[in-house]
DNA sequence: GTCTACAGGATTGTTAACATTCTGCCGTTC
DNA sequence: GAACGGCAGAATGTTAACAATCCTGTAGAC
């Protein structure tokens, strides 16, 4: 199997490898005891995932996210993650509603205890709990390709200063109307929820012009 | 550079290589005038792009598209490309908008003269340009990518009767709320197109039924 | 002092051979 | 006659060596 795909996408997105770190293929065939063919393969698969980027001769290296790409990886999360939420609206299941309650009571003893950290957790629990129940396998593949190029920016949200308050109402909101099989209400809570995060994402990128 | 990877693509999109149809790296790798190696990484990328099924020890396929997920194909084009439409009206210049009609008037002139190949080549050139003037490269990659998965349905479609005439009232809306800068007619006329697109794969779906 | 030419090292790209795995066929056995 | 086992062929997976390319640092010319 190629996992050494999916190691090398995970330590990539746990931030072990950074954004513009060189990738050699010697020393991560070293690191994962595999060879450079099976190191290769990986690069390979995730350039067109978008995650490293490759030039001719000159070897791979992590993508660097611009904010104003992230902006529009997050527009694109926001119209299939309203895709996802309306086809959970109709999909999910008593037990699922009771799952993606206890999900957001989590969520709001996390934001209590000021804990960002597990509050992220659930966040990306809650969106990928919320892409199985739809049922919609290729929205959910996409989104979770989004999520995964954003990951690094993601990370900047998590420790704003009364972000997670906003955001746990909007997400309490999203799962209100999913729980109330509203289809259109769970659609635009999404909608309402990611422009939120583009909002916030704008706001960064203009404080921050050089 | 990985030209074999586009040669394979487009060989695949173009029906030489069937869905089902073995893909064997030695054959590939004579035919393309290269390496194994090179097969090979063009393999591993059309498998992430979805174009291409892989199993351990077993070789690849041409990826087989079943309606239900064509379907939700479309689905997720029609979100992205309403996003799409609605940016390209903000962003498109009054020669944009000239090369606009050009090609709705070279569709009007290929339906009368009943040439469903030169139809279903403007089709994509419109949506294509329409993704290049909205400049939201992340929507207009995905968008390409779906509407490579789906191609072999979308063929279906250009030969349906009758088709062809309500798909160019549709894309001929689509044009005129850009042209007027109007985003949320532009999404919403993109919406009508792609929703009635799935009612024709919906309409073929359950009379092939086994 | 700056610029150019060139050599050396490091890294990717390519090829070929070998190892492993799967598949289909054939013969044996019950 | 059906089932099991093994053998041969084909295809993929893996490894190692070689070739081509790029970067860096140094020496020499002006």
């Amino acid at each position: 199997m190629d996992t050494i795909t999916t190691e090398l996408r995970d330590d990539i997105l746990s931030g072990q490898f950074a954004p513009g770190d060189r990738l050699l293929e010697i020393q991560l065939a070293e690191q994962y005891n595999c060879g450079r063919a099976a190191v290769r393969s990986a690069l390979v698969a995730l350039t067109t995932e978008g995650l490293v980027e490759r030039e001719e001769n000159r070897g791979a290296t992590v993508r660097r996210i611009s904010i104003t790409e992230a902006i529009q990886i997050t527009q694109a999360r926001s119209v299939l993650e309203s895709l996802i939420a309306a086809q959970a609206a109709r999909e999910a299941t008593n037990e699922d509603h009771a799952e993606l309650r206890v999900i957001i009571e989590q969520m709001r003893t996390a934001v209590g205890n000021d804990e960002g950290n597990d509050y992220s957790k659930l966040n990306a629990l809650l969106h990928r709990r919320l892409r199985e129940m739809s049922g919609h396998e290729i929205a959910a593949e996409l989104v979770a390709n989004l999520r995964n190029r954003a990951a690094h920016h993601q990370y900047r949200l998590a420790v704003m200063p009364g972000r997670s308050a906003d955001s746990l109402e909007q997400h309490a909101a999203i799962v209100d109307a999913v729980v109330a099989g509203d289809e259109a209400a769970a659609a635009r809570a999404m909608t309402t929820h990611l422009e939120s995060v583009i909002e916030v994402l704008h706001r960064w990128g203009d404080a921050n012009v050089r």
